[in-house]
DNA sequence: TCAATTCTTGAGGGATCGCTCAACAAGTAG
DNA sequence: CTACTTGTTGAGCGATCCCTCAAGAATTGA
């Protein structure tokens, strides 16, 4: 109701958009995001220090992000996109059998958890485990996110075993389960200081729960 | 200096004490206190919670603990004596071979971790992985363990290598390293929904890395 | 009974939390 | 130019954070 459509929507030729342009960069700015979530969690980040290393004040930062839930979840949405935060994705999409896939998405965690260009681990895993009952939202986003990697799993092995790849006695659930705790398990060892030497030991290792390895 | 014996230790034939006595039970509040810690993590439970739930006031609380970080590391160590929280050394102890031990030490942690006695998963490792920079002690206190734990592990398999229980290709500490991340894993799955039949299964393809495990 | 000791209580202090708002600045449209 | 729109700014609000302290209560020793 009340809808004027010249109003909606911008159908100018050019970008060119009316009122004063934006004096920050919002890739920066979530970048600098980012770095603080991952690093300290959801909570342990304070409005104060994302302003300071997004080079913006609170009324710029809640125009533009409406409050921290909203940046946070944007801050997710922009990691689960970009190469380090979507690392597992395409290995399922790109690899020809599950097994090279699994086996891809071990080393390169194995690789990415450790490296010293950005915070241990891996963001959706570590980024709101401690949480009091008013920010329970954000907690059950992630782990959302994170059942939803697990399904993802379960979904390749169950087409694998469907193909014939992965024999009739193996459980696509129990080993999609397996996959995803050593998974966790490494994001946090990564945290712990954990190098991507022993990481990629720890991924060896553990492929050889895979049905007919023999390691 | 200016110690006086007849001042220092309470020698009295009973265990009778001078002052008026503690109205609560310092064991029932560590395991109120235990409870929220591990539920939410150190920063997320506030004093305000913590003396509801211990039945007590403020300055009595920072009387007999101290402060919060002095609270919590008494929950810690209170955690780590219990069955609950003590069960990873237990079955080291216990068992006669390493691969016993480890066997044990999952098949325990799949039963106990999602056990709804508690709050899900292990203290240790989920309690303090979200900090502020003040309390970056806090996080690093629970990252000892957690690497205590790790070097323990690897020191009991280092004995069944020289044992030659474990082959002299075996590298204990890569495998310490393992079923420290399996393990660690199998703790945020827990937390994650994760059932005690589930992560029974993760246990047993766990103990397929096992040296020398087929199948 | 009277000190000495220990614990509880209620009030609240200083700092920080997430967040808001009126005033101002910088752009476009006519 | 004026009108309009959008972004920035600095001050600060109410709530909550961890923690403290003087006063009172409950015990023991003399």
């Amino acid at each position: 109701m009340l809808s004027d459509p010249s109003k909606i929507g911008r159908v100018s030729g050019t970008g060119a958009k009316r009122g004063r342009p934006p004096t920050f960069d919002r890739a920066k700015a979530l970048a600098a995001a980012t770095r603080l979530f991952w690093e300290h969690g959801y909570e342990a980040t304070s409005i104060g220090e994302l302003t300071k290393a997004m080079g913006m004040r609170p009324g710029s930062l809640y125009a533009a992000f409406g409050d921290k839930q909203g940046l946070f979840k944007e801050v997710v949405q922009a990691y689960g996109r970009s190469p380090v935060g979507a690392f597992m994705g395409a290995a399922l999409e790109d690899e020809p059998t599950a097994r090279e896939a699994f086996r891809r998405i071990l080393r390169d965690a194995a690789a990415i958890y450790p490296d010293p260009s950005h915070p241990a681990g891996c963001l959706t895993i570590s980024a709101a485990t401690n949480v009091t009952v008013q920010d329970a939202e954000v907690a059950a986003f992630l782990r959302d996110l994170r059942n939803a990697n697990l399904a993802a799993f379960e979904t390749r092995l169950r087409t694998a075993q469907r193909d014939g790849e992965l024999p009739a006695t193996a459980d696509p659930r129990a080993l999609a389960a397996y996959f995803a705790a050593v998974i966790q398990g490494m994001s946090q060892r990564a945290r712990d200081g954990a190098t991507a030497a022993e990481l990629t030991e720890t991924a060896e290792l553990a492929l050889a729960a895979w049905p007919g390895a023999h390691g």
